[in-house]
DNA sequence: CATGAATGAGGTTTCATTCAT
DNA sequence: AATGAATGAAACCTCATTCAT
């Protein structure tokens, strides 16, 4: 055999990344980030043990790289829906593709509020969601203050709690949340 | 010599397990409810590991013991806010009543959104908190009800969410997050 | 109340003493007795715990107290029916009455082959049973002296052995041991 | 480097399979098995106390393994002993051979009489002897059919009894039991 | 003699992580 | 990069026994 470059060896080494990743997420929101342990996460990547402390030195820097790699399709997405909100129809737009993306990968999003109040990783936590939920509060800001809103800041604050309460209920109850009703009300009060 | 009589074990036993309660409460919102052992509860409340068995059959139980304890306390105070809301200022009243009643016990709170999204004790919590939380939902869906409101299932639902995401935000972030205008906003737009 | 004679008092001592000891009899049988928490003995007999503890000092003392008891109620009645073999219609007497009186108190000789090969209690053992069989292995030894045997010590422990055997077996099978023609087959080989 | 081969792997698993198994069973036999801990068989083989849980998935997996152990053992040579049994001289070789490897695996044996009547273990127990037992059962009934026995079944069943009676007694005596005297009995009213 | 709360050692099992190969 | 055996700390829970009353 040839010698692999060191392009394949990179690409080789991204491929089983994300397929450790992948099954990560998938036991971190069935089972609980604690209840998950290396050896299941092994075993449903297909994977040796040994191995995943190639790929992440810890389990909880694994837990990063899932954090991380969740946020980044999320946020590659959302920023193509959401430069910039002008209309109120922007606002509906960026709203609806909000829950869709959400729809699309709830094991994510199962994952986010599970670990929301956990106070051992909320470092981590923390340091990852931290400056994504700024930037999208600013959006938010910006509309509501060309909107002439009195307390801009106030107002789009209570937006995103709303969106994270909205978002968790439909994570929690699942079809028996009437999300899309819901969604209708959020607009027609928010917009 | 005589025995300690029923009255006094009684007593003992409803003391001792408001202590363990309480110690319990602290930890599994300190630290969470996995990464709590019995072992550290038991030397909180200043009780053998042991002796925690004669009040609460295993961790679970115990978690289910916190978690009836502090919805009792806050039902018992927000039963006599909210017993029915006639008019905007009761909906007012209520809505900051809840906030206060969360200000005042901010680690049953927190614990509450630290296991909402935890797969492996989902049962317990829906088995405890369903009830409570249809409860509330009907009260105010009877208040949009009254008002005229288009769809009061929906709205009712919208602002159950609303508070629970502008409850886990202000526990989460503490005095960082301006609770007072958030709730002005959400009190004229939900009212 | 008057108070209570001296003699009063013994007897209650020693009928809770028996309830005890009953109780210990069937929860070991059924459980085994490492398995058995004199918690569960105490429930057993509807005594406290603690109080378990003014009748028999430890656990194994009960232990001894059950196996004695056993043992004398088991001795009392052969005697009467084995005092002395002269005829193989004694003998074979002997050997009926001996499985009557094994059929009567199956917990006691469950426990029996229960302990009869567990390290942990075998001093105790041989202690409580040793004096018993060797009183009825002589009883045996003249039987077969008495009928010229070439080596009356070896066929009387030969013939021990096999009712210990043929115990065991009904012990473990039960109903499913066909103990009447098993006992018809010994007689006819031993007698 | 590259990693450990199949075989490799293979091989160091049986082997310190059996380490374990050979551990495991003299510690049981000594001290019986509900008295040994994990901890205590884990030293006595050298190995760390979680690492035989690699080999082994609790503590009553490890009983089955060594109870099958002891038996393929017992079975396998046994076997080529007593195919079948033609003749009174077969018949003495048998039993013969019986004792003989009794008393070369006698810690097996041990644990046998010791697990017996234990009910914690019964089901498991049963499980891997019941087999075994009704085969040697069945060579023993031919035998005495082919003798003209007037009831084959109940009189090998009683020379089964008689042979555990007569192993249980050496057992649990030692050198004190005069074994080849009783086996001479035994062969000559049984053969 | 009676009660059951209290103790703390010890049991089985799990698991993140390391390491020899 | 890959394997899985190995480690040992730590988890939950049980239980004989003691003790205050």
């Amino acid at each position: 055999m040839s010698p692999r470059t060191k392009e394949q060896n990179k690409e080789i080494k991204q491929q089983k990344s994300l397929l450790i990743v992948e099954a990560a997420l998938k036991l971190f929101a069935e089972d609980g980030y604690t209840s998950t342990s290396m050896q299941s996460i092994a075993k449903e990547a297909g994977v040796s043990k040994g191995n995943l402390y190639n790929y992440f030195e810890s389990k909880e820097e694994l837990l990063e790289g899932v954090l991380n790699h969740g946020l980044k399709q999320f946020a590659d997405i959302y920023d193509s829906y959401v430069p910039e909100l002008k209309t109120e129809l922007d606002f509906e737009m960026a709203i609806r593709g909000n829950f869709e993306l959400i729809k699309e990968n709830e094991n994510f999003w199962k994952l986010y509020y599970n670990m929301v109040a956990q106070p051992k990783v909320q470092e981590l936590f923390q340091k990852v969601f931290t400056p994504f939920l700024e930037e999208y509060m600013k959006i938010f800001e910006s509309y509501y203050t060309m909107k002439g809103d009195e307390n801009p800041q106030a107002t789009s604050l209570l937006l995103g709690s709303s969106l994270d309460g909205v978002s968790l209920g439909y994570i929690m109850m699942g079809e028996m949340y009437p999300l899309d009703a819901v969604i209708d009300q959020l607009i027609k009060k928010f917009k």
